[in-house]
RNA sequence: GCGGGCGUGGUGGAAUUGGUAGACACGCAAGACUUAAAAUCUUGUUCCUGUAUAGGAGUGCCGGUUCGAUUCCGGCCGCCCGCACCA
């Protein structure tokens, strides 16, 4: 099979031919759409009302980065904000719905490298040169609050919250090792690596010892972890995703003691090791306790003892990526220490080093039960340590009986002293109580979030408000010298390292101005690591909706009240790709906010409602050679097809995420261009559920096209009439069709709020075709109109401009109300019930609604294609369902 | 390995308290208009029973609950996504 996008594409097709027409009786994409855009700048249509008495609806997508290019994957994101956007404002709402820049980032200093350029006139050629193309498809953007999170007026006050949150205790500076990134040459955020791998270069991530700055979200774990349930407009899969990360367990801390007295590890003296478990319970069942290879006490053991060291240089061998971390074999090494079981006097246990233990997760030690955690369970295979079984499972089991793989599941204890016949909830809760009785430890909280590392050795981004000082430590830059300022000036970036840290003057200064300490005003370094780029966008939303319209604050990053009025964002759209980056960080923030007194969002939550789009797929071509080839350059030559230029053969592959580097990418511009941008926009939403991927194909944006003019020519062909039409007294055909268009839109409207896009777009094609159909010029034609361009407005609101305003319509159709659906007419006063016989179909009955149950089982049991399939059988019951269905049970 | 999701015509997909499976669209086929094509319009299009105003099968597979299951339950198979030695 070829392709259909290809074959429906005659060669000779040209696209401009399409939107150019200078048939007037033709739909002219290329004359209206810049017309109506032009109207609507000129009376400024979208910009917000802070002060409106309106509801508020704040509607948001994910704002892009300005790599140069629109994409499809663009179009698809803004287009579904867009629908809601509009959509709520014919509901009466007060929209803001606004746009800008994410224009940090790793991009423009490789387009910079590339190109011998700057990051900084690259990324703002970029923004100057996607503004066009994103003001030709129409959306309803309130442009007055744009920003880039580059611009010094917007780096400045991400600075002064930075500092803000250092007062209050949300930032800090620590070594730690941390995920190197060797492509970017910059360190990563846990939730940055993607399978071992970097989330941008693709890299596979190293595990560096560096100093770097954090940011405290691990304060917020309990509540960002509880705020999840209450998002009950975030995709279920999202939370899951986030509750995951977060990763709350409750447990056990406690200390083994040393068998032989307290022990000095490097300086340290300690009366035993501390490990964290969520199984207590087991506790009898321990039979050696595992160290991490990082953990301090076996680090410091190292120093002395060159086994230990080989041990931990085998183990840092095994591979940095996750995944062969985890299918690693197990590795021990027995250290020779031991520790009294806390329960048994006359037991102690052997102290091994492990390598499937993690120094950041509880305290870097465990207790190992081999018979009931599968890990332990290995390793006491492994190195023949003692496997005592001490739950035992409830449906009998004999735990004599050796075991083949540890059992994790519920039971009876067994062979556990004071915890005997105890189920594994109790048992846990008990040992716990016991070991707290005998201050060995308590009952903990363990998450699996860690702290977010923000430090960057990159240029591009937000530099980091701190001076280093020799004598003070590091110190925060004044407020009142803020910004720092990122250099213009020899910035090189060509040689692996931090271009800041090699900066002439920005690390020390110049010699009439130098960097001195802000406490003791000594000489002293400014820091030259800049910010994490998800901190940039981890506040814009509020920027935005701070930004009063008229300017964006540069006292302050935004104004409290009017945010905090705006906020949350009640429909955010985006990718689902951010599940647990932007969207986790964002949340952090906007407390980091509110608990600095910048904010007043009690929740905490940023975003009330989300929306993640699947993206927008194109089948790849390859030519003979293996080569690439865009879909526009391919052309269907008889039965095959064939590449434009080099008239070589090409294979249609796999149908794959629109990416340059396989070439598989149509041009939003070049669409706008041949169909016009309400196409484009119409087709993206059409075809798919809006979580799933839309496959692009040419076939479909011409259905779309198609359809467009369909919508003009029953328009252009009709009479001026009333689009506000009420039709009340319509009878006969008349009523029909009113009855018809407001069952559709209620479909319609409730399409848009469930994000079901695609089945708005079935009803209004089924309106569509019911007005084609209706001949006559009269009011329940103009209603019915009119609730069919109100309908289509959110979608295609160029065309829905120009039909408004040829069938003279009052003002524009963008200020035009929801139509509001009357009841009655969704209301049918005859029903047609299926009839079935033993469930199946037989026959189907039209009656009043309000027939009664006894009379349609009168008439179904007379229909003569009932009474030929009961032939030969005994009716035994019959299921009258109101409204729904009859069925006959028959033997 | 663990967690989550999804399997419906040639294709994208409808069917949200269990009630006519396949709406709508793409594609395809036939026809009208045309010198011809494009565009447009009309009709048909789940599969099988050579004909259909008739019958049978049918929502990944097997079973269950029910008058009735794409929908609920149990067990398989396949695909996708997320996490990955988290104690």
């Amino acid at each position: 099979m070829w392709d259909v996008s290809v074959i429906d594409c005659p060669s000779n097709f040209d696209v401009k031919s399409h939107a150019m027409s200078d048939d007037n009786s033709r739909y002219n994409a290329a004359e209206v759409e810049p017309r109506w855009q032009a109207v609507w700048e000129k009376g400024d249509i979208y910009r917000a009302d802070d002060s409106s008495d309106k509801p508020k609806f704040y509607a948001l997508e994910m704002f892009p980065y300005p790599s140069g290019r629109i994409h499809m994957g663009h179009v698809r994101n803004y287009a579904m904000g867009d629908v809601v956007a509009r959509y709520k404002k014919a509901q009466g709402f007060e929209v803001l719905h606004p746009m800008g820049w994410d224009s940090f980032g790793m991009p423009a200093e490789n387009a910079a490298i590339a190109t011998g350029g700057h990051p900084k006139d690259w990324t703002y050629g970029n923004i100057d040169a996607m503004k066009a193309p994103m003001r030709r498809l129409g959306f309803a953007l309130d442009w007055s609050r744009e920003f880039a999170t580059s611009d010094e007026a917007y780096y400045k006050q991400q600075q002064a919250i930075f500092l803000k949150f250092w007062d209050k205790g949300l930032v800090y500076r620590k070594t730690a090792k941390v995920n190197w990134d060797p492509v970017d040459n910059t360190v990563l955020a846990n939730e940055q690596v993607i399978d071992g791998k970097g989330w941008r270069s693709g890299a596979v991530v190293e595990q560096r010892d560096m100093d770097q700055w954090f940011f405290k979200i691990t304060h917020y774990a309990e509540e960002l972890l509880e705020g999840l349930d209450t998002l009950d407009r975030w995709p279920e899969k999202v939370r899951t995703m986030q509750a995951n990360w977060i990763g709350k367990s409750e447990g056990l801390q406690m200390r083994f003691e040393w068998a032989d007295g307290d022990k000095t590890f490097g300086e340290d003296t300690y009366t035993g090791t501390e490990v964290f478990t969520t199984r207590p319970d087991t506790l009898y069942g321990a039979s050696f306790i595992a160290f991490s290879p990082d953990h301090p006490i076996i680090k410091a053991l190292a120093e002395e003892n060159s086994k230990i060291e080989d041990f931990r240089i085998a183990c840092a061998k095994i591979g940095t990526t996750e995944e062969a971390i985890a299918t690693a074999d197990k590795l021990g090494f027995d250290t020779g220490l031991r520790v009294k079981h806390p329960f048994d006097e006359n037991k102690t246990l052997p102290v091994w080093i492990a390598n499937f233990v993690l120094m950041g997760y509880g305290t870097g030690a465990i207790f190992g039960c081999p018979a009931h955690d599968q890990r332990d369970f290995d390793f006491a295979k492994k190195y023949d340590l003692p496997i005592l079984p001490v739950v035992q499972p409830h449906e009998g089991g004999d735990e004599r009986v050796e075991l083949e793989e540890a059992y994790t599941g519920e039971g009876t204890l067994i062979n556990s002293g004071f915890l005997n016949g105890l189920s594994k909830d109790a048992g846990i809760s008990s040992a716990i109580s016991k070991i707290e009785e005998m201050d060995l430890g308590k009952g903990v909280t363990n998450y699996r979030l860690r702290d977010w590392g923000v430090s960057r050795q990159r240029y591009w981004g937000c530099p980091i408000p701190v001076i280093k000082c020799a004598a003070c430590g590091p110190q925060p830059v004044d407020e009142a010298d803020l910004p720092v300022q990122l250099p213009y000036e020899d910035i090189d970036l060509t040689i692996p390292g931090n271009p800041l840290d090699r900066h002439p003057t920005f690390k020390t200064g110049t010699k009439d101005n130098p960097v001195t300490c802000p406490k003791c005003g000594a000489a002293a370094e400014r820091e030259t690591d800049t910010l994490d780029t998800f901190a940039d966008s981890s506040w814009y939303f509020a920027r935005f909706a701070g930004g009063q319209g008229n300017g964006l604050p540069s006292d302050k990053p935004f104004d409290k009240e009017i945010a905090s009025d705006w906020l949350p964002v009640d429909q955010y759209v985006g990718g689902v790709e951010h599940a647990v980056l932007h969207l986790l960080y964002a949340r952090f923030f906007t407390r980091g906010l509110r608990d600095c007194g910048l904010l007043d969002l009690p929740s905490g939550e940023p975003f009330a409602g989300l929306f993640t789009q699947g993206m927008v797929t194109h089948a790849v071509f390859t030519d003979e050679d293996g080569g690439f080839v865009m879909p526009a350059d391919v052309i269907e030559d008889g039965n095959q097809l064939l590449h434009i230029e080099s008239r070589k053969i090409v294979s249609k592959g796999e149908v794959i995420k629109m990416s340059k580097s396989k070439k598989n990418v149509v041009d939003p511009d070049e669409i706008i261009e041949g169909y016009g941008a309400d196409v484009a926009r119409w087709f993206v939403l059409s075809d798919s559920p809006p979580e799933r991927d839309v496959e692009w194909t040419e076939s479909g944006v011409i259905g779309a096209w198609r359809f467009s003019k369909k919508v003009w020519s029953l328009v252009s062909e009709s009479e001026k009439m009333d689009p506000m039409s009420v039709a009340s007294d319509a009878s006969g055909d008349a009523l029909e069709l009113r009855r018809f268009a407001h069952k559709a839109m209620e479909k319609i409207t409730a399409g848009i709020e469930s994000f079901r896009f695609n089945t708005s777009v079935a009803q209004i094609y089924e309106l569509t075709n019911a007005l084609k159909k209706y001949k006559a010029n009269d009011s329940a034609k103009a209603e019915a109109l009119g609730i069919l361009i109100r309908a289509i407005a959110p979608f295609m609101p160029h065309l829905s401009e120009e039909c408004w305003s040829h069938l003279g319509g009052q003002g524009l159709c963008y200020h035009a109300p929801w139509p509001v659906i009357d009841p009655a007419m969704l209301v049918e006063d005859e029903v047609t019930l299926p009839i079935q016989v033993n469930g199946k179909r037989r026959s189907e009955l039209t009656a009043p609604k309000a027939i009664s149950k006894e009379e349609a089982e009168k008439i179904a049991l007379s229909d003569e294609a009932v009474q030929r399939s009961l032939d030969g059988l005994t009716v035994r019951k019959v299921i009258v369902v109101p409204g729904r269905i009859i069925n006959i049970v028959a033997s």
